[in-house]
DNA sequence: AATTTATATTATAATCGTTCTAAACTGTTG
DNA sequence: CAACAGTTTAGAACGATTATAATATAAATT
């Protein structure tokens, strides 16, 4: 668990200013053991679930992505019509649960490292990026 | 190239009637050499450019879904405001351009396959998609 | 070939997630 | 504490996608 203070300062170090709403954004996504998956959505509705003061939705837009530009979040596609975020910032796959919607981080024991043998001329890798989707047997698959 | 009437097949073969509008988009769509990557609004453009006749964009939204519901195109997802289709449906990776926001179709001579260790328990593998984000080396990384 | 039925197309409206706007507010600096 | 830049807010605007319901077309039936 995360002090207040920390953040204070993890804020200010990266030249946003620490205001309440910020600092309640950083308790709900920093202050955990696990790795924290989410959609604005869940992220608003866990605010107004757990707090009493509201937070705008436009805050929690611009939060989220001033988050995701100084490096704290990982933006992680699934479909187009989800966008996720991750608190782990660390080169890292996932496993997608389509039957509960559900993002699993994958670490070394799970997938092994993706051999790239010939990149694109001139250009440089900017991330490689994995994605397993899991469905149950009876599940239709394509 | 293939014929009208091998796209009317196609149709028939799968339940979906050979309408004028379904032929004129596998036309685009499947007369080609090469794998097309597109998205909604690049298929209108093409077609609104390379036909005198237009297509409702409510019918190009629905035949590129019953298509991609029929296995004839793949969804990628790249990031939340872009979904693109393409036209290789075999298993394949792929490197996004973020310069020219282009996708190229990879093979195994530039990505090998990949190794999953562990898989979630009790759940099946539907997909493993890998994507590969480049740019040139003046660019912004993350 | 005419009739019936099911399916597809169309223009437009509705919806949804996200971004923009401009006014009010707050943190920081001097 | 005054001044300023940065932040928050509610609500409007936006853009991509989906829904609607009337019209049109393809296929099946007679």
């Amino acid at each position: 668990m995360l002090k207040n203070s920390e953040f204070v300062n993890k804020l200010r170090n990266s030249g946003l200013r620490p205001t309440k709403q910020r600092l309640k954004i950083c308790e709900v996504l920093f202050n955990r053991d696990k790795t924290f998956h989410f959609t604005i959505n869940d992220l608003a509705k866990n605010i107004s679930e757990n707090f009493n003061e509201k937070i705008s939705l436009a805050t929690i837009y611009n939060t989220v992505h001033a988050f995701k530009d100084k490096g704290y979040l990982k933006e992680i596609t699934i479909s187009s019509d989800k966008s996720y975020f991750d608190t782990n910032i660390t080169k890292h796959h996932h496993f997608y649960d389509e039957d509960t919607n559900l993002l699993i981080d994958c670490n070394d024991n799970e997938i092994g490292k993706v051999n790239i043998k010939n990149n694109i001329t001139g250009k440089k890798i900017s991330s490689v990026e994995v994605l397993v989707r899991v469905a149950s047997d009876t599940q239709n698959q394509n």
